[in-house]
DNA sequence: GATGAATGAGCTTTCATTCAT
DNA sequence: AATGAATGAAAGCTCATTCAT
């Protein structure tokens, strides 16, 4: 009874924020969508920054776990990069729910200033270090690939993952868009998974050469 | 003076909604930062959402104003494709300020239900037509060039264009918040011209030869 | 509980309008002669002018109500007619608070352009129609009384009652500005009333003969 | 020049304290509607205030001034009081602009506290006086008619003046409402000319007999 | 655990007033 | 004398949060 109610608020949290942004959405009409009285809302969450918090960290969570799941049995470094965006996929094609979280990521934290009790800072820390899993596991992947000659070398890893992330987040978000707003996108989920895959396909090197053309160098000088 | 202290403004509200989000942001900090009294804020702009809107506006009609005279003199549909990331890249660099920009922007309009004044409702009518003007600008270069076997047909124009888009957004946005909130991006901005400019020749087809790959088709129904 | 504090912020209102007038009386000084805090007046009140609205429906039913009680049993025009006006110095004489009602109808209603929401809007209706009832109520008696020849017909029954309405009106709020500012106005309420009295009186035609005198004629076109 | 400006912005002020109220009208519109500069109102006024004020005092002054003349030959007191009256009558009706003045007098002033300044409080005092002088003129004007067997003295001269005063008032009121707001009256200027005559002649006494009736006691003691 | 009446800090917005020109 | 850009106090209103029940 207790996980359900509390289940039922960050639902409704999840619709809301993603409705009207984290600031226009009130507890208010979270409880009302959720069924409970305000203040329940209060003896589950620290307080609204909480409540976004914890509906940030869930999908992370439920994203790295999937994860690990699916990737249990890859080795190859394409088929592992693969099943990061079969996790998106599958999680974004779920339910509408889930199209939710899409425009709930996009709109970012608050400035961490804003944090004031230490149980808060707490939950950010967990959300920055279930992100760096995350951004690493992806990285590594593709580290990995590129060592093995499975993936084209040319890019750093960090900006193929930005390049896949940005164009899946972009292209789901549109699709939200479509739904919450009637905004046409001009697409269908399955254009997007197509597309993902082909983007994947153009960085990927057959299994027989080894491309040799200019490589990025991870000893220059960052910016 | 007068056209000044509104330039003024319109600086203080970019970097306010780009650095706390709109939301946070408040009339008084953008006062504050744009050195005028609060009131004058209302002098110039109806009410806070008018000056986002504002910053939208002349962000959208400054893109489509450099790619008109950026476009002018091109032809070859690959060339023009690039022209237009060229204008992003180039508005993004030019200043501090302008990366904000992309952070504004991703955050993306409030529901449309919040504007209350006909004016309002205006305002945001031309930013569609702003917009949809770019989004058919790249479109229809991407079009041509699919029927001119200068970019791969197997993927719809929007689809290419989300991607593209996307991919840059992230990157400059991943570029923004190490500027403004300190977390590394872990690549710099010639990184970014040099992926977009990758991508670009992924999706391009050598002069010689024409693709036979499986083609979208654009008859097909949409979902 | 609940019932109890809207009826205290509802008083608090009705005497701040009357003490400093609808646009002078802030919000915060309601609440804080109510004993309350400044949120809950926008719990109970959508807004200030809902506030200024739900106080003169108050009055005006309380009116319709108390002459629908009064005029029950009486037939005689003369007789209903004096009714009315017992009423009127009935709610005025009963509490200090009654008359600030007096104060809070002469100002009459602000510009019904004001009016922003649906609710207003209703509102308003409804005191239109009471009043309406109100005025209806008046003028058919006169009107009855005039064809039973009890009432002088030298006048239109509008006139009699802008008359008598418009003569207690300022003399009620006479009173009232002795009480609360202290300006002596020359006279008691007992004077009042006798007036009112002898008013009527003077349109009162002796129950034996009927009048001769010029009648104003009610097919005349008006201007 | 000077003396043209300054009026215009007293005739925009009345007109605006008239439709809007007080506190709703805007220094800005009275500007606009003068075809000043905003500024300028400040130069010729202290402060909306005295704009107030000196629109108020105005309308008295004139009354006064014009009563002075009008009586000037008149001896006999039954058409003394009507002389009054007939410089309301002539005042509201000669153009659209004086009926205004019905309207702002009913809002009547703001509490005395708020007048900050010593030559605000003179204004006021001024106001008060010849309020005063008003009253008192048709007060004696009463007084006298009744000492003479001209007019009916089973009512005080303070309470005949508030019928008379309060009557026109509000009659003229309608008229107002019905031109400025578009409510209908149901009566014309002429209908109310006549009714205050009607009424003057209920309490005027034929010049053959005294009245018998009893007589109110201007020594009782006053509530 | 659950409720929702009550609180009050903090926001946007208005506009009388000032003052450099 | 006349302007209108600029100011900032003060108001209405919102809503996260508290707490008695």
């Amino acid at each position: 009874m207790k996980e359900e109610k509390r289940q039922a608020i960050l639902d409704a949290a999840i619709k809301a924020f993603a409705k009207k942004g984290y600031q226009y959405a009130t507890i208010e009409e979270i409880a009302k969508e959720a069924g409970v009285a305000k203040g329940l809302v209060h003896v589950y969450f620290e307080n609204k920054l909480d409540l976004l918090l914890s509906v940030i960290l869930l999908f992370i969570e439920t994203v790295n776990q999937k994860n690990r799941e699916r990737l249990a049995g890859r080795t190859d470094p394409v088929d592992r990069l693969r099943g990061v965006f079969e996790t998106f996929a599958e999680l974004l094609s779920q339910s509408q729910k889930n199209l939710y979280w899409g425009h709930i990521l996009r709109e970012g934290l608050p400035q961490s200033e804003i944090m004031k009790s230490k149980r808060q800072r707490q939950k950010l820390a967990q959300i920055y270090q279930q992100s760096s899993l995350l951004q690493e596991t992806i990285d590594s992947i593709i580290r990995d690939g590129q060592q093995k000659g499975r993936i084209d070398p040319s890019l750093q890893p960090q900006i193929i993952r930005q390049i896949l992330g940005g164009a899946s987040q972009v292209m789901y978000y549109g699709l939200a868009l479509e739904r919450h707003r009637k905004q046409p996108a001009g697409y269908t989920e399955q254009d997007v998974q197509r597309a993902i895959s082909f983007l994947i396909d153009k960085f990927t090197c057959s299994l027989g050469g080894r491309r040799t053309g200019k490589r990025y160098d991870p000893r220059a000088k960052k910016g």
